[in-house]
DNA sequence: CCTAGCACTTCTTTTATATCAGTGCTAAAA
DNA sequence: TTTTAGCACTGATATAAAAGAAGTGCTAGG
């Protein structure tokens, strides 16, 4: 348990240290805390002997460790009001009541990166968690075809494939076969279903079974497995303390890494702070996310940033778009 | 007019400069000239007082300059064969008789960023040159429905929208009369004309006119201008000429910028290559790009590298990818 | 016209030196 | 017991000097 003048100390050393990306010395502080510069080293030695803070060199000033900013978070921070210029910015796409979801995630996200100078990440739906919902066809001319997947989640994708020698005719019985038999079928086992389930039926009922079968497999194959969309990446070389080519070029390898992404992804709806190691990508990162819930769709919102970030503001960021979000204010 | 030696010089010294980026001497290329290192010496400084070579300090090595790259790629630049493993792995591609077009371009330019360390970009149909052909609607519950807009280049897009109150009959009926009255519209002429030419009629004729048209509108101005595409951007990062993070930043931010890309398009269908300056992204860079068209579709593809840039094997490979789509070999 | 030889230049690396910011500790003051 | 002034000490940073390496230009002779 910490003493008031403690926390009170612990709070402007992170608060500082966000503000100016340098070790913080006793001199600056010491009279925010009306004490005199030896008594804060003192005090800063046994925040220090607790682990909350560290040096970088042995006549360094202080740093918070990675368990001073969970300490931070965890019981220092307070969520004042977000502010105002914020608020008014992000209002303006959620005042807009034409779009769909993935529309103002992606709006709203952009901003956010804009603002602060983070990285913002959209996780959309994995595939094993959409079912299909129906399958619908459209004929753009003679050969082509536009072939359009919809899951329950809501999530759409439209494929266009060139048909020789069917019929319209043809191709839409075969779309009929499907939704009547296999939707409801996970994205991801549908093309199985595909083979054993509805590839001897069309062999009987359609004429150029061999030549749809195998354009219903590809799109399904093909269906993307994962709608990420990350934004503002470049915002990471603007943060000091990744000034280094080596780190940057690992850090970047990272957030291409679809597989790395994939873990960001929560099954916790609180908003989440993830310090240093524990964020996975760089143990001089932080990952804030959590994850949104509307009656129609699912997803998770991250922000990316240095562990040095500013953790009330993008805590408030983060919470107003999830509950703009789930509550639809300002979309009915 | 460069003499033969003169000309063996500088292919030597280009793919010399090419494969190691560092200044060539005197004595790693004398053995393959036959001569003393002193003679080439002065023939060096010869190319150097014509302009095609240059030195990075008073006693460095050689390298080419912009208009030696330019004299290397206009009249020393041989097109051998295509290396045996490229072309292989980008016939995987495409030998798939399935993909749409975008997606042969897609595959094959992240296939190529792969194999060359650099940097991809197609660049799709900007929206003033793509007309509308039609638009669909497929209702998706009771309140949700699809639309797709379909262009004459193929260019489709859909948005889900959220209708209040109106009866699919309505909205089918508002498509049609789009489709009747505005269709060959430039898509980022449609706005307006719906104003115009749309609004005052349905205004007679459906229910919740207004709800409708404010929809319809959202959806075309919002119409994606232009499909870039982006691929390999990390590879700039492993370029020994841009480990320097400022010179990162400016490119990386470059590369963000669609107006700048806008410019890399090219009217010219042949393959160009763009030098240094020429490349308005950054003088260390070059691109190469060409336009590709087909029946239904045309765009650019470009490839962007550093200056020292491997230019028989990317010309090769944009030239086997253009002419693949071309002409729809292994594709049909 | 070509080439061996050598002085010369610049870059790179290493070593040394000075300055600065900020700490830890001690002993005295509160 | 807590706070504070004072000071020696440490590591980071900047600048300078010195040594070594790479490669050129030039000259004189083949």
């Amino acid at each position: 348990m910490l003493t008031d003048r403690q926390n009170k100390m612990l709070k402007l050393i992170v608060s500082e240290y966000i503000k100016l990306a340098k070790p913080v010395s006793s001199n600056l502080i010491c009279e925010e805390l009306d004490c005199s510069s030896a008594t804060v080293r003192s005090e800063m030695a046994v925040l220090e002997e607790i682990g909350l803070l560290e040096k970088t060199h042995i006549s360094s000033g202080r740093i918070p460790s990675e368990k001073g900013y969970r300490y931070y978070v965890d019981n220092l921070m307070e969520l004042k009001e977000m502010n105002a210029e914020d608020m008014l910015k992000l209002q303006i796409i959620f005042k807009n009541q034409q779009l769909e979801i993935s529309e103002y995630l992606n709006y709203s996200l952009k901003l956010i990166a804009e603002m602060t100078n983070y990285t913002s990440i959209v996780l959309g739906n994995t595939s094993h968690e959409n079912k299909l919902k129906k399958i619908e066809v459209i004929s753009l001319n003679e050969n082509e075809f536009l072939l359009i997947v919809i899951t329950d989640k809501g999530h759409v994708e439209h494929k266009k494939r060139e048909i020789l020698n069917v019929s319209l005719e043809e191709v839409k019985k075969t779309v009929s076969l499907i939704n009547d038999l296999i939707s409801g079928t996970p994205i991801d086992e549908v093309s199985s279903k595909l083979e054993f389930e509805i590839k001897p039926i069309i062999g009987r009922y359609v004429k150029e079974h061999e030549i749809i079968y195998n354009t219903f497999y590809q799109v399904f194959k093909d269906f993307s497995s994962k709608n990420i969309n990350i934004v503002g990446k470049n915002n990471i070389l603007k943060q000091p303390e990744f000034n280094n080519l080596d780190k940057v070029k690992d850090i970047f390898n990272k957030l291409d890494d679809v597989d790395i992404l994939n873990k960001i992804e929560t099954d916790d709806s609180d908003i989440n702070v993830y310090i240093g190691k524990e964020s996975n990508i760089d143990d001089d990162m932080t990952v804030i996310k959590t994850k949104y819930r509307t009656s129609t769709d699912e997803g998770t919102i991250a922000i990316i940033g240095p562990k040095r970030m500013d953790y009330d503001r993008v805590v408030g960021l983060l919470d107003f778009i999830k509950n703009n979000l789930e509550d639809g204010t300002g979309r009915r």
